[in-house]
DNA sequence: TGTTAGCACTCAAAGGTGTCGAGTGCTATT
DNA sequence: AATAGCACTCGACACCTTTGAGTGCTAACA
C-alpha cells in the first residue's frame, strides 16, 4: 500500500489522474509531457509509465491506448496527493443559504442539504438522517381519528417527528389519549428512543401496571409507536450521473438505480463512516456499491445537538473530482452540524 | 379525430398497435398478415396500411421499413380499440396486501402503493397526496424544542402530519403552549386548513384578540403553522423506464430524469386529472412531461374520507402495455379510496 | 546512468464497399 | 376487391482499408 514513488513518479502519477478526471479518455505519454511544460519529454515519461504500471497504479485498455489509473491510483491520489480546493465564497453562500432556507423541520434541512451537495459537485448528494431510534425522546401524542383508529405522534428532541396509525382492540375517547400521552411523556422523560422502546417492553410485564386499566393500555399502544424501523435517507440529482460519459450506457445506469432503490446497502455504508471523524473516501470496489460500475463515494459525518450522528456526501464516478468534492462535503457537514446543534 | 374505419382496418391497426406495444419494432405488412390468421395476404394489408398511413395514424422511419402507430393510433387504440385485461387474482392480492402491510401514516401507504404500481405495471408508479390545504384541520399542537424554537405539529383528519420549526421572538413556557394549542383547536375545529389559515389571518386583524397577549401570539405562531406550499409526490421505479428500449439512449433518459426532479410539471398534470372521474390517460404530447421522448401517462383520481382527492397513476412510454395497465390503474385507485375511507 | 530520439509495431476508430433481406409501391391478374 | 408478382429502397451487417495515437525497445547521447 505505502507505493514508494520518487517525486517525479509522483508529479507524473498525479498528472495522469488529473487528467483523467477532467477528460475521461485513457492518457498518453505525450499529452503528460506536454502537461508537464516540456521539461520531460514523452519517452521519459513511457518509462516511468510502465513502472507504474508495473506496480499497478496504471492500467491499458488496449496496448495502443493511454492509460487510466487504477482503484489503487486513486486511493494513492487522495491519500497523497490531491491538492485540495479552497471551497469559494459563492459555493459557501449557497451552502449557508440553502440550510437556512428551509427554515422548517428537520427533513426538510437534510433534504435540502442533499440538493445542494448535489449542485455543487454536480454528483449525486445523499443525506442520511441521524437515526430517531439513538435521538432523545422528546415527546408522545396520541389523535383519535375515527373509531378504533389513534393516530400516534412521537418527536425526538432533534425535532424529528414520526407518526403512526395504530388500530386498537377498543375505542378511546380523547381524555383518555390524553392521560395516556401524560403518563408516557413522564416515563419517557430523557430516555432515548431505544431506551423508552425498553422502558416499555419492561413496564408491561410489571406487576403494578399491569393491571392498571389506563397503563397497560397506553403501554400497549405505545410499543406500537415506538417501533420505528429503517431511516431517513435522501438522495437527490440522480439525473446528474447521466452526465457522465461512464454511465451513458443503460445498463450499467440500471445497475446503480437499483442499488439506490434498496436502500438497505447505503444504510451499510452509513454504519462503517458514522465510527470515524472526518471526511471518509470509499473509492470503486470499496463501497460495494456496485458490480461492475465504479462509483466513490466521500462523506462525512454530522452531529446534532443531542449527539445523535447522521451522514451526509457526494456520489459520483471514481473518476470524481476529489480536489473539489471533498472540501465541499468537508465544509457541508460542518455547517450542518452547526445549524443542527443550535436547536 | 373521430376516424371513421372499417371493421377490417380496425383489426389491423390493433395488430400493428400491439405488436409494437410487444416488440417496439416496426411491423411490417407480413408480420400483420400472419398474425392475423392468414385470413389476409400481405399484400392487402400493404394497401390498408397505406390509407391508415394517409390518415397520419401510422408512420415509417424509412422507406423499407415497417411501420410504427402515431400518437394518434395509441390515442384512437386506447379510445375504441383496447381490450382490457381483467386484473388478475395474484395482482388483486398484491395490491391489497401491500395496501395493508404499511399499518403506518398516510405517507407511508401512499409510497407502498407508488411502489406497488411500479410493480405490476413495469413502468414507473406515481402517487400524488391529498392537497393537505383541502383537508379537514384536527388537530394542532406545539412542542417547545428549545430557547425560541417550537416545532408546530398539525394534523390532518386524513391522518396527514405536517411539522414546522417556528422561530419565535420570545421564549414560550410548555404550559403557555398548551393553552395555546387548546385554543387554536377549539377555533379551528370543523375547517379546512385553507379556512383555518384564513380564520387566522382575521382573527389577528379582530381588535378583541388583538390585545389578549396568549391569544395574539398563538396567531401569530400559528400562522406559520397553517402555511403549508406544495404536496407530496411518490414516484417509484424509475429503474424500471430503464428496460425500455427506447430510453436506453442518454440524452433522453436525462430528459425525464430532470422532468421528474421537477416535481411542479407532475402538479400541473394533477391539476388536470383532479377533475374527472376514472381512468385518464394522456399520450404523448398530451402529457407536456417531456419534449422529445414520447412518455404516456395514466392516471386515476382517489378519494379520503373527508372527501380530499389524490391522484395515482403510472407512467411509461407511449408504447405502453394499456390493456393491462389501465386495469391495474383503475383497481388501485378504488382499492386506496376504499382504504381511506375507512379511517 | 538517466534521458532522449527513432523506429517498428499494435490496435481501436472511422470510413468505404458490397451483400442481404425486410419491406414497400405499383401493376397486372383473378 | 383481393392478390400475386416484381422492381425498388434502404438500413443492418460483415468485411476491408486507412489513419493515427500510443506503445516498447534499442541505440545514441550528455
Amino acid at each position: 500500500m505505502n507505493v514508494e514513488l520518487s517525486a517525479r513518479s509522483r508529479q507524473i502519477l498525479e498528472a495522469i489522474v488529473e487528467d483523467y478526471i477532467a477528460t475521461a479518455e485513457p492518457v498518453g505519454s505525450s499529452a503528460v509531457a506536454r502537461r508537464h511544460a516540456m521539461t520531460l519529454s514523452s519517452a521519459t515519461v513511457r518509462n516511468v509509465m510502465a513502472n507504474l504500471e508495473e506496480m499497478g497504479l496504471l492500467t491499458s485498455p488496449h496496448t495502443s491506448a493511454g492509460r487510466i489509473p487504477t482503484e489503487k491510483a486513486y486511493r494513492f491520489y487522495v491519500d497523497s496527493l490531491v491538492a485540495l480546493r479552497q471551497v469559494s465564497r459563492d459555493e459557501k453562500r449557497q451552502i449557508i443559504q440553502h440550510c437556512r432556507k428551509a427554515g422548517a423541520g428537520l427533513s426538510d434541512i437534510l433534504k435540502e442539504t442533499s440538493r445542494t451537495l448535489s449542485q455543487l459537485s454536480n454528483y449525486m448528494g445523499i443525506v442520511v438522517a441521524p437515526s430517531f431510534n439513538s435521538d432523545v425522546f422528546r415527546h408522545i401524542e396520541f389523535i383519535r381519528l375515527g373509531h378504533r383508529k389513534i393516530l400516534a405522534i412521537l418527536v425526538s428532541s432533534n425535532g424529528a417527528v414520526q407518526n403512526r396509525l395504530i388500530e386498537t382492540d377498543e375505542d378511546h375517547d380523547p381524555e383518555e389519549l390524553v392521560r395516556m400521552g401524560n403518563y408516557l411523556n413522564e416515563m419517557m422523560q430523557g430516555l432515548t428512543i431505544t431506551q423508552a422502546r425498553e422502558r416499555v417492553l419492561s413496564e408491561m410485564k410489571n406487576e403494578k401496571t399491569k393491571y392498571d386499566h389506563l397503563m397497560s393500555r397506553a403501554l400497549r399502544i405505545s410499543e406500537q409507536a415506538v417501533t420505528v424501523e429503517g431511516d431517513d435517507v435522501f438522495v437527490e440529482g440522480q439525473a446528474r450521473i447521466l452526465d457522465q460519459p461512464e454511465f451513458s450506457d443503460a445498463a450499467r445506469m440500471k445497475e446503480i438505480y437499483e442499488a439506490f432503490e434498496k436502500k438497505g446497502i447505503i444504510l451499510q455504508l452509513l454504519s462503517r463512516c458514522m465510527s470515524a471523524d472526518g471526511v471518509q473516501i470509499y473509492i470503486g470496489s470499496e463501497t460495494s456499491l456496485s458490480r461492475s460500475a465504479s462509483v466513490s463515494l466521500v462523506t462525512s459525518r454530522f452531529v446534532t445537538s443531542s449527539n445523535t450522528v447522521g451522514m451526509l456526501g457526494v456520489i459520483g464516478p471514481t473518476r470524481m473530482g476529489y480536489s473539489s468534492v471533498i472540501p465541499i462535503v468537508d465544509y457541508t457537514a460542518r455547517m450542518i452540524s452547526r445549524l443542527l446543534s443550535e436547536v
